[in-house]
RNA sequence: CGGGGCGUAGCGCAGUCUGGUAGCGCGGUUGCUUUGGGAGCAAUAGGUCGGGGGUUCGAAUCCCUCCGCCCCGACCA
């Protein structure tokens, strides 16, 4: 009857990695690209997605003590002037804003005209605009600690974007704290990494290495950058966030100044810390697989979709009816935080090409009903990370619902933690990094002792393409544990790898 | 910014070398038949061939010019 393939993602993850993740956004319908060059359409699954992202992290925050503001698109030139290393980090990715008005010109087209002052940067993050305005709020240590969240976009020019990935406009969380002591600050800094590790290992299934920056990683005018690193199934490593302490680098900046407990003018310790759409790329790449997206079920927009199949227009109204009485069950049922959400797919196209939709974008469940299933008041149901399909009591399946999500969350971290595990070697000379680095595809996160010399790592980049993703924030080392590169005395066991 | 390529129907492309009046696949619409893993048949709609200028009886095709996009390199969440 109908053609079979073996899957619905052509090339496949190990005919071509970066090609596979293209078609898997296009067929899952996350997003698309846009008559703008580097921005992206974020289209309604992978909005809903996103949202989804947004509530519980956003709760998270809100737990941790957090609240939200928002604070302008727009920074004048001159802010952003004020952090020395901050504005060399920055300054190439700027889109600026120098007119406010247009006017036509001869041709009936537009010409801008008005010229501002001062150039207005959009946005590449906000410490400095938000430095300017805490330097307003704070006089006394009794005005900190400030704890302000702000949901937002923010625009950096790169040259090359990827869907998700890397894109020229993305969507973001960044956080920006004020403390009257640097341990205040330093735990703020380490509370909200551990907070975003738990966050994509609990929701999003992705299995979390939390590590520190070395100083050229580090984020421009940060003393120290905490980051949490995940294993892609290409074996490359994706920061997936990254929570800095600033210091008082940026409150001497913004002159974020108080009075402290002894009378005397102190500036204020500052952190600040984020979580983008790159999440998204993140989790499309550590779970899909050559039949498109799998979505993590505390993530999934809906949990259920039904699937009626009108054999024969005699069984169409009990058909609808039964697809309606099963809805209505599952959504009295709660998975986590949410009620289950159920869709039932009535398109009027092939129910072969339905279900494959579905599979493409993810859904973690599928239920067909045809008139055997109201015979036997049974479900036929598809779970996607498994690709299993098997009949199951209505009743049974309804009690369950909760389990059989469970199940499937779990299942997804373990299979991705296991990929992690597998795929990350302690490495103790030279040669063998050489060999696991050399291998073409065989990626992977190599854990070695460094001495901590920042040229050798620039030439380790420049030479293989391997860069140290992180340095454990406790290490233990002895005197014993010499570089595999130098011999000199060991820094500790740093994270190499290959990165996006 | 360097090096390469592309712009023709909603999408993907052929036609360009060798000028002759617009084509294929998918998709859309309508109808019928189908439907338990990506449907079939038939009909139908849809294009100032990226813009401007030139050569010519005649330009998607040749020449000039402008614009836009993609890929590869130097940056990054």
């Amino acid at each position: 009857m109908t053609k079979k393939k073996n899957n619905a993602i052509s090339p496949t993850r190990t005919e071509n990695y970066p090609e596979w993740y293209q078609q898997v956004v296009k067929s899952a319908e996350l997003a698309e690209t846009s008559a703008v060059r580097g921005c992206m359409v974020i289209k309604p699954w992978g909005y809903a997605l996103w949202e989804n992202i947004q509530k519980f992290l956003d709760s998270k925050l809100k737990e941790t003590g957090h609240v939200n503001a928002y604070f302008p698109l727009f920074i004048p030139k001159s802010y952003l002037e004020k952090e020395a290393e901050h504005v060399d980090g920055f300054a190439k990715e700027c889109a600026v804003v120098t007119h406010h008005r247009l006017e036509e010109d001869s041709k009936g087209g537009l010409i801008p005209a008005g010229e501002l002052e001062e150039p207005l940067v959009v946005r590449p993050t906000s410490e400095t605009i938000i430095g300017e305005t805490y330097s307003k709020w704070v006089q006394s240590y009794r005005d900190l600690p400030i704890l302000i969240n702000q949901w937002a976009n923010v625009v950096r020019w790169e040259m090359r974007t990827r869907l998700f990935l890397r894109t020229t406009e993305f969507l973001w969380q960044e956080g920006h704290t004020a403390h009257e002591t640097q341990e205040e600050a330093l735990d703020e800094t380490h509370k909200i990494i551990r907070l975003y590790k738990n966050f994509l290992e609990e929701y999003m299934a992705i299995p979390i290495i939390i590590g520190e920056k070395t100083e050229n990683e580090r984020f421009p005018g940060a003393m120290k950058t905490l980051c949490i690193e995940a294993m892609m199934q290409d074996g490359k490593a994706l920061q997936a966030g990254t929570s800095h302490f600033l210091g008082q680098n940026f409150s001497k900046a913004s002159n974020i100044k108080f009075q402290n407990r002894e009378g005397k003018n102190e500036f204020a310790w500052t952190t600040s810390w984020g979580v983008s759409t790159r999440l998204i790329g993140g989790l499309i790449m550590t779970h899909a697989d050559d039949d498109g997206m799998i979505m993590p079920p505390k993530l999934s927009p809906n949990h259920v979709v039904i699937i009626p199949h009108f054999r024969d227009e005699l069984y169409r109204d009990k058909i609808n009816s039964y697809c309606n009485e099963i809805r209505m069950a599952l959504s009295k049922e709660s998975f986590g935080d949410r009620k289950i959400s159920v869709l039932i797919d009535s398109r009027d196209i092939n129910v072969g090409e339905k279900s494959w939709s579905w599979i493409k974008k993810g859904i973690p469940l599928r239920i067909e009903i045809g008139p055997k299933e109201i015979e036997n008041q049974s479900l036929f149901v598809g779970i996607r990370d498994t690709m299993q399909k098997k009949s199951i009591l209505k009743n049974d399946f309804i009690n369950n619902i909760s389990k059989i999500l469970e199940d499937i969350q779990n299942r997804m971290f373990e299979k991705a933690n296991n990929f992690q595990k597998l795929n990350t070697k302690d490495i103790k000379n030279i040669n063998d990094f050489n060999n696991f680095f050399n291998e073409k595809n065989s990626n992977g996160f190599a854990w070695c002792h460094f001495c901590g010399d920042s040229q050798l790592e620039k030439k380790i980049s420049d030479d293989m393409g391997v860069t140290i993703r992180l340095l454990p924030i406790n290490s233990s080392i002895s005197d014993n544990d010499k570089c595999i590169f130098t011999g000199k005395k060991s820094i500790g066991r740093v994270l190499f790898a290959r990165s996006y």
